[in-house]
DNA sequence: TATGAATGAGCCTTCATTCAT
DNA sequence: GATGAATGAAGGCTCATTCAT
């Protein structure tokens, strides 16, 4: 037996929570994808909350952590701007069950809700960093760059969600092609 | 006696609904916000679900129809654009409640949210229409654009909730003119 | 309109409470089976418990009048019974629902089954009667006339509805002699 | 602690079911009559129809497999019929309540009704096979057995419960040498 | 470490009954 | 006489959590 315990709760709690949702996952479902007892689940997290909550951390650090490891500091922001795009991208393809979650439990007053919301802001702080950078050196317009971080990292999350759970194949090159152009030139031809 | 019971129950549910999400808020919640016995929600909706499907669609029609009035037909592409903008910002920041409902219960896999995606498609067609014409006229560069409709969307969106769930004051003023900036021309200078 | 609200009540009470028993039945569904509003119900019999009762009582008596009437005094004991089959046998065939109600509701500790049973008892005292009767005269043997009364009316109802509610068609008249004939001379040749 | 929580509940469901019915009895009743938390019951019945199912179905095997066991091969027809009777008897004194529920519970067109008197007819073909026997062996006379079936069981029935719920004490013994007179030779003299 | 039986608070929904019109 | 909107008590069922083993 190679996975512990612990890591086959894990990948199980992915599993449901990314099909049912925070409310409408059960623990049983949990303890029964994972082949354990519902009591064992109990025994490695303290409640439903924790779990969740521990697996949100993980996904999030996990995307940003994926961008941040790449973001070279010798890269000029318009190439690293560029990365964020296509890592995103990429993350919502390989990891759209826990993209979903995260689209779906970050709006709201409650504190697990406010903690997710402190996660993705980590990550933007990423794409605002790169945003300040560039309009330092002059090769971006100024704009709120909190403001545009948030649109950015809005636009490429639902136009990807859009296209996940729609029919069409999730295409990521046009997807990128459509997303950088959208977030360097704009619509205007001119 | 202005307000008939069952446009209580629909201002009770709205507040409830955005407060708490679709499975935390209960029927008594609501009854109680709405001065009514429980048994007078379901006197004049169905159920929990229809409930919130009918508060749901009515949002959704209030923002497309409100955007799809003003958009007059000899308005050039680049007008339409930015006054569907303004329009979602504005919206936005009225009816913060109901679109907190909306990016929180649209993804997933029930009917209910495959549902809710249905209606929030049939506005994004609206700015898919706008930018197809756009295209056609030659002010706009080709995108595929479902897919920058979605983004558009999704910037505004994610923007504004971000702004509106902070603790910063909504100043729409402010985040029209980067929003529109992003849409026109991006963040390149050049 | 030549109905009185009063008998469209009776008739809709009757049809639903014996196409959903008395638990199952709801006043709604009266309601709409009579064309009034619910009010009007309340207006003409106090309760569901009293409509209920009501309707029984008059359903037992059509039966026990029904067989009552056509007991002529000078008629002997023999075909006072043979009588008694026949009809309980037509009357099962004519009320089907009505029969089911009140097998369904007579057996238990609560004031309205007790009342049912009571009601019952009357039918069956024509019924131990006759069989009082016929031992006086010599033409019956001696037996408990209370357990015979209500095994003959067992033996018919529940060999009559066993037929009414299965799948073949109810014929009266094969019922009639075989029942006659178990109730006369019983199963054994000899 | 002899008793497993399964057949605390299996008791206290057989008192509330013939208490009261089966819409009327509720599962806070079967919980508090069984010393355990209604969600205990849930833990070993699916739902409030299950355990009604499984309760009743329990009952009728008994009662058949009771019979059955007694019936030996090489019985004579009459003895067997006998048998049967006396049987019958006995298992109504013995499960008055069980026998209520029974009566009660098995007309009406409602899925669960169906069933149970598919499980009364499993015992009613016990008897029916035996009139069989008698009649290919000439000893009874020739009816249709399946209505012959019917009504025996309905004349045991009704006769028992008729006395098992009114005041008087059930005398197995005068039922017994009744039923058995009614059954094999009728109530004629002759 | 791991288990799973047991718990009980809480939720959606139903429905007999009332009452102002 | 008649209506139907409103009520609120009650019931079936779920599920996170606990705990004895």
């Amino acid at each position: 037996m190679r996975k512990s315990k612990t890591s086959l709760i894990f990948q199980a709690a992915i599993d449901i929570f990314s099909e049912k949702g925070f409310d409408k996952a059960t623990m049983d479902d949990i303890a029964a994808r994972a082949n354990v007892a519902k009591g064992t689940i109990y025994y490695h997290f303290k409640s439903k909350e924790e779990l969740f909550l521990f697996l949100v951390e993980e996904g999030i650090e996990l995307l940003r952590e994926g961008v941040e490891s790449k973001l070279l500091p010798e890269m000029p922001p318009r190439e690293k701007l560029e990365l964020i795009v296509r890592e995103q991208i990429h993350f919502f393809g390989q990891y759209r069950d826990f993209c979903v979650i995260l689209l779906r439990e970050s709006w709201g007053g409650e504190d697990r809700q406010r903690e997710f919301r402190k996660m993705i802001r980590s990550y933007m702080l990423l794409i605002e960093e790169v945003i300040k950078e560039g309009m330092d050196t002059g090769v971006f317009q100024r704009v709120n760059a909190e403001y545009a971080a948030a649109g950015i990292f809005g636009m490429i999350s639902i136009a990807a969600l859009h296209i996940l759970l729609g029919h069409a194949p999730y295409d990521e090159e046009v997807l990128f092609t459509d997303m950088k152009r959208m977030a360097f030139t704009g619509l205007l031809t001119e």
